[in-house]
DNA sequence: TGTTGTCGCGGAATTTAATTCGGCCACTAT
DNA sequence: ATAGTGGCCGAATTAAATTCCGCGACAACA
């Protein structure tokens, strides 16, 4: 009797951990979305209802976060993929830095460790653009200075994959970690 | 009679350049590929089917790639992102380096510009799974550094957008380009 | 300037899939 | 033991995807 009697909705925060079956449907859905409920049950041994039900439970739980079409960059003149690190005066400028999420063209915006503030993932027409990128980010009050790495060439880019991280015996010249 | 007698797929690399329409119907996909062709029609002021062909058509054309759930990273047990850069001694390497694309954790590989060869986008466990993964760059032939920025937050992060580039002038301590 | 072919659209019909429903079975905790 | 719970299946229902066909705008061409 101590459930949901708040009433509203029902849709408790269902954290609970993955099994095999919803790893396997993830792994499904990230290679191909339109797949329908009969054959994603097929896939992983399920009814249609039964897979229906997981995936709802998936989205409901946050697990699944959306669902998306994948753009080629190059159909929408964005061939030019380059990641800018930038190094700023203070951490406190961060809100100014946010404004560029406006901008189309920036992807992500990750504040890393390392000899640099903020790394920032755009895909621009060209290179007249990124200049143009690189001009409003030098207008940013704190920003100090920028580098940027423009990619050649992309051997690998997914989505993020449900597979488990591969283990890896320890290697040979180090200790046992303490934890 | 001249269209496609050689039979067997009629589906010519329809290439052609998207315009106003098209961009919506991305613009609406990529933040819900969920959404009947009702729902999407209206949304661009289109019939259902009118707004299928469309898709239809974005999705022979390669304009749209495919259709993906997106994964939270920490319900797969993946919380820890992290950019590897990596320096090799020759570009004929890359072969040993593809291998590491196999490993779930490894999103992204791209070769870059810049003071650096490679560049290596990975979701990993926690700082264990991570030195495991930089433990196995460190045995790949050809690789003699590496450096890992490993991201405390991010900020934004999402997939292609549509949008165009912002036209943005010319800085006023800067010529105007030749080309 | 008329004509013909093409292309994209809309409305209705049809097929297919999503979603709901009820009952069953295995497991758990009391 | 036993009531409660959660997840599954099969069938039924609802909703959406997909097909079909005719229309009108536009362009190439005579």
């Amino acid at each position: 009797m101590d459930e949901e009697t708040d009433g509203v909705l029902q849709n408790k925060p269902v954290a609970r951990e993955l099994d095999a079956i919803d790893r396997k449907i993830l792994g499904v859905l990230v290679d191909d979305a339109t797949v329908s409920y009969a054959e994603l049950g097929e896939r992983v041994c399920l009814s249609p209802p039964a897979a229906h039900e997981r995936v709802k439970r998936l989205r409901r739980s946050g697990a699944i976060r959306g669902t998306a079409v994948i753009i080629d960059p190059k159909a929408v003149k964005k061939p030019l993929l380059t990641f800018v690190h930038i190094d700023t005066k203070g951490w406190g400028k961060t809100p100014e830095l946010m404004a560029v999420s406006q901008y189309p063209e920036v992807e992500e915006i990750h504040s890393v460790a390392g000899d640099t503030c903020m790394l920032l993932k755009v895909r621009t027409e060209d290179t007249r653009a990124l200049e143009g990128l690189l001009a409003r980010l030098y207008e940013t009050p704190g920003v100090t200075s920028t580098r940027s790495y423009v990619v050649l060439s992309t051997y690998l880019e997914r989505p993020v994959q449900p597979g488990v991280t591969t283990e890896w015996p320890t290697p040979r010249h180090m200790a046992t970690p303490l934890y």
